[in-house]
DNA sequence: GCAAAAGTGTTACCGGTACACCCATGG
DNA sequence: CCATGGGTGTACCGGTAACACTTTTGC
């Protein structure tokens, strides 16, 4: 805050500013020509129409790095515990509230920043759920502006409404944590076509990648990808996106029921040329 | 450093401090009788000589948590890293080298600390093999004391020279990181027979040890337990430490094998009363 | 020779993979 | 009745656990 002033040999005096930065991952259908247009089709597993990881980013409007793009983020205050302050932080920057929120890992480089004061980060991942980005975004007081594309209720595979450029007034938090406006300061990017990244973000990004595929590995995360109820095929194509390979049908769902923690809600989801899908809930076994 | 000060009305104002605390395990065989003396041995595994789990704890010299013992650490200094900070304070209190360290975690909670001041913790881990416990313990510029104790070359199973308390003035920093005489305000603690700890240091160290745990099943790390040349067998009783059971002998020589990273150095370790074994080093993959 | 630990071999089992096959629906 | 994805059955394969067995030392 009062530390702007700090010259680089008050540094030695100035306690390190502690902040927080927020990959938050979410899944869209692969709409080409989005940002960047077109280009190179992954190269990934399938030729299928597997969705791809999306994170929103924050364009900074000051220096260091001014134009390029960071993770969502800020400084802790007072009375924040580290977790509040990733949320606060991202649901300021993509205002919608996430479905699940880790830490990942803090960096303490003593030239991480190119300013004077130390910075000490302590990475966060979160991930959004399909209701989630479905909902109204917060803040935004405006009622629904039900626009002629977005009429009835969002399918999982329709496009996401593009990083909402609204009219009410948003804010969104730079690294140093100044409120100001933001608006179209804010854009979701496609893991992997990602813009120029300030800091340290794009090895953070990277590691949170690598954790997310880890986890959804051993543990049970992708339904968090996904509304409160879903089909296995659902969550089966997200783990597909997320690792990056095509996983057998009739294994994967035995494997998903064994682990437990899916229940089967009874009801159907007919409307496909074809049988309809049983469809589950997830209850956290703890 | 100044925020001595600081009244509970002026915390908003202050940034947060930045401390690391570290939890380094060494193995030591079970000698009861070292502090609190006997009680009951575990129930752990087996009946056998399995090592135990010990790490150096700092006993507290001023409020918060006075008299109570707190895990090594102290806040970064303006031109560290977090890791060299991990590394500087548990020097100062265990006065040896580490042979790996690795990040934990971080604690951000608003009320961690009795202070005015918040705190936030980065927590490590980290692991002595028995040579940086043979080693001499530095800062003691005296060269070996070569009491009547410790004449021979130490082998792994022998009595670890008890939390040296030495002539030469040592130095401990507490949690505040004020520097003050130590000397018998650093002792060893078998992690199952724990005293009471400030902050929350136990939950710091449960962390550590399930993280160590994990490791061990599907990493290789138990090695750093030990010195550069080790057989199989002593391997093996590390692994069986820190799982708390025991393992084959059979199938765990071929996964370790298996598992890549081993050299038979050629040698052999004779001595037992029976066939000898054979020494190996480790080298990283990578 | 005997005890004890090093080291090898053998077998059963279990989880994952691959893939053939039926089921139910829309068109 | 055909295409499409939902859902089931099953053979195979590799890694692990269990344990019998041989080897080499000290006493």
């Amino acid at each position: 805050m009062q530390y702007e002033r700090a010259s680089a040999s008050e540094r030695r005096y100035l306690p390190p500013a502690v902040a927080v930065s927020v990959v938050a991952f979410a899944l869209r259908p692969p709409v080409d020509a989005e940002r960047g247009g077109d280009a190179e089709r992954g190269g990934d597993a399938d030729t299928s129409d597997t969705p791809t990881i999306w994170i929103p980013l924050v364009r900074r409007t000051r220096a260091p790095f001014l134009g390029d793009w960071a993770l969502p983020g800020g400084p802790t205050e007072w009375d924040e515990t580290l977790a509040d302050t990733a949320l606060r932080t991202l649901r300021a920057a993509a205002r919608r509230e996430p479905g699940h929120l880790e830490q990942l890992y803090s960096f303490g480089g003593v030239e991480r920043s190119a300013e004077a004061q130390r910075l000490v980060t302590i990475a966060y991942w979160a991930l959004y759920g399909e209701h989630q980005l479905d909902a109204e975004p917060e803040t935004s007081a405006t009622p629904a502006p039900a626009t002629a594309q977005q009429q009835r209720p969002r399918r999982w595979d329709d496009p996401l409404p593009p990083a909402p450029a609204l009219a009410a007034p948003q804010h969104a938090i730079d690294e140093r944590g100044l409120a100001q406006p933001a608006g179209e300061n804010v854009a979701w990017f496609s893991v992997d076509r990602l813009p120029a990244l300030a800091f340290d973000h794009a090895e953070i990004i990277d590691h949170a990648l690598s954790r997310l595929r880890a986890k959804t590995e051993y543990a049970a995360v992708a339904y968090r990808f996904l509304g409160p109820e879903f089909t296995l095929s659902r969550l089966r194509a997200v783990t597909e996106a997320v690792l990056g390979e095509s996983v057998d049908p009739a294994n994967f769902r035995r494997q998903a029921l064994a682990r437990g923690g899916l229940v089967d809600t009874g009801k159907l989801e007919s409307g496909g040329a074809h049988r309809p899908a049983k469809l589950y809930r997830f209850t956290e076994p703890s």
